[in-house]
DNA sequence: CCGAACCGGGTACACCGTACTCGATTGCGC
DNA sequence: GCGCAATCGAGTACGGTGTACCCGGTTCGG
């Protein structure tokens, strides 16, 4: 019985997903859509942050009654998968840049995304069982692979080098995204924060248990995340970069084989 | 009036974190200690997913009475913090390699994160403000840095290598932990969920809207999460090397400095 | 034009975090 | 030894959440 339910829960939330919505031709109009909801729920996350939505906050916001959200989405969750997807959509692609280098391809996915993470914060604080996979999602990922296409490497590899820079996208903007949110989050502005915090790094600076974080500069904490996230992507893709010099030039580039070590790339099981 | 509040609230969260426990002399004596509470907390969020962790369930586990809980802690936020920074101090360090090359330093670091990640998932599920600067956390941050001490990079690269790594890791882990726990916090199995998806994926592939994953071969997706990790930390690893060769080295390795963009180290503000 | 199908949404329940409050217990100062 | 102040455990209550269930009004097919 269950596996009836939970696969009823699926078709149905594909079904939205993927837009198959057939109106009955009985009964009277409907006076919402599908897609005000989501929007409206996006707009209550982008603005008042992820905590601050709930279906009757949906439903007052679109003067409504809560329980009438319940005849379009079947649940908060799939209302969540929607938004997630909506959210993916939203980016438009239209600066992409066609045919270009792999590396400038996959850049411009992870600074996309990367954007996208500060746009919508909460993208990164639901978190999702599963992987969303509406037709944003598809989209943005076939997009990614086509920057890859000409590479000389297996699939597994592709979808490695996609996974690594969509990990480190996501990694960094939590952080980012996080400590952006922090002040309207907490109640607690960031000069209280390091106030209160400041006498007590003190004191464990100074008992030597620390001796590397205590030699650090001053300023060290004071580069803005978003330096810190261009950086390590630079970073990253000069690694990928590594790894098809590797592979196709004649046994390793001048990155010295002998320090290096897991260059193999992705197997089958 | 909102600023002493807050402040009360954080000296208040940071004694505990770090430790400040002098018991009053008056009263009887305390039946409950901060350890078990927060130990109790994590064996929650371990066993029943972060969820499942409510001060009603964890006052239950020690037998003891919900609002007994706050004479320990100021409110379930605290806790989180707490039980986050336990986790942290709970990976013992003892085979980390002493003085060992930085590469070496920064994977044992990388795994080890990752490992933490795995048992404890709602590390990354419970969104928190900022970074939890407990003894534990800095501990490591420390270590992270020791490998880095001899290397010829300012401190903001240096911060710059440790927030990459940490970022990717945290990254991957979601992704891969969010999976993991899927079956079991949406109750729908990966073979209903793909039988579900099976179709619908089917027909998008068939639509050519999509011919980049439609091209893919069919076990591409087979790769365990744990592989495409270790992928893509040492291609990310790589990287750094490859930024530290440019860097010591006379001007570009034969990486080919012409399309890597962005080789600039992080210049302060 | 009637009845089936559908819509809106009110009510109710079980859960959550926690403010407030109480009596019971303890040990210091006298 | 004793009183009193301090501390402890915890019950009650409030406002919030998601949503199951149900009912009256609306609309169109036969």
């Amino acid at each position: 019985m269950s596996t009836e339910r939970s696969g009823d829960y699926l078709r149905r939330s594909l079904e939205l997903l993927w837009g198959r919505r057939e109106r009955p031709t009985r009964g009277p109009k409907p006076a919402l859509t599908l897609e005000r909801i989501v929007a409206a729920g996006v707009r209550i996350a982008d603005a008042e942050g992820i905590e601050a939505l709930s279906m009757r906050r949906v439903a007052a916001e679109l003067r409504v009654g809560t329980m009438s959200l319940y005849r379009y989405v079947p649940g908060k969750a799939e209302l969540l998968e929607l938004m997630i997807d909506r959210a993916y959509g939203m980016t438009d692609g239209t600066d992409a840049p066609e045919g270009a280098n792999w590396r400038t391809v996959l850049r411009y996915v992870a600074l996309g995304t990367w954007r996208m993470y500060l746009d919508h914060p909460w993208l990164l604080q639901v978190n999702l069982a599963r992987p969303v996979l509406g037709p944003a999602a598809v989209a943005g990922f076939d997009y990614a692979l086509s920057g890859l296409a000409d590479l000389d490497i297996t699939d597994h590899e592709r979808i490695g080098f996609v996974a690594a820079v969509d990990g480190y996208v996501a990694g960094c903007a939590r952080t980012h995204v996080n400590a952006a949110q922090a002040a309207r989050q907490t109640g607690i502005s960031d000069e209280e924060f390091w106030a209160a915090h400041g006498p007590m790094l003190e004191k464990a600076m100074l008992s030597g248990a620390y001796p590397h974080v205590a030699a650090l500069a001053e300023d060290t904490f004071a580069v803005p995340g978003e330096r810190l996230f261009e950086f390590g992507l630079e970073r990253l893709l000069d690694g990928l970069e590594t790894f098809l010099a590797r592979r196709s030039g004649a046994g390793g580039g001048a990155n010295g084989g002998e320090a290096s070590g897991g260059t193999d790339g992705i197997e089958a099981d």
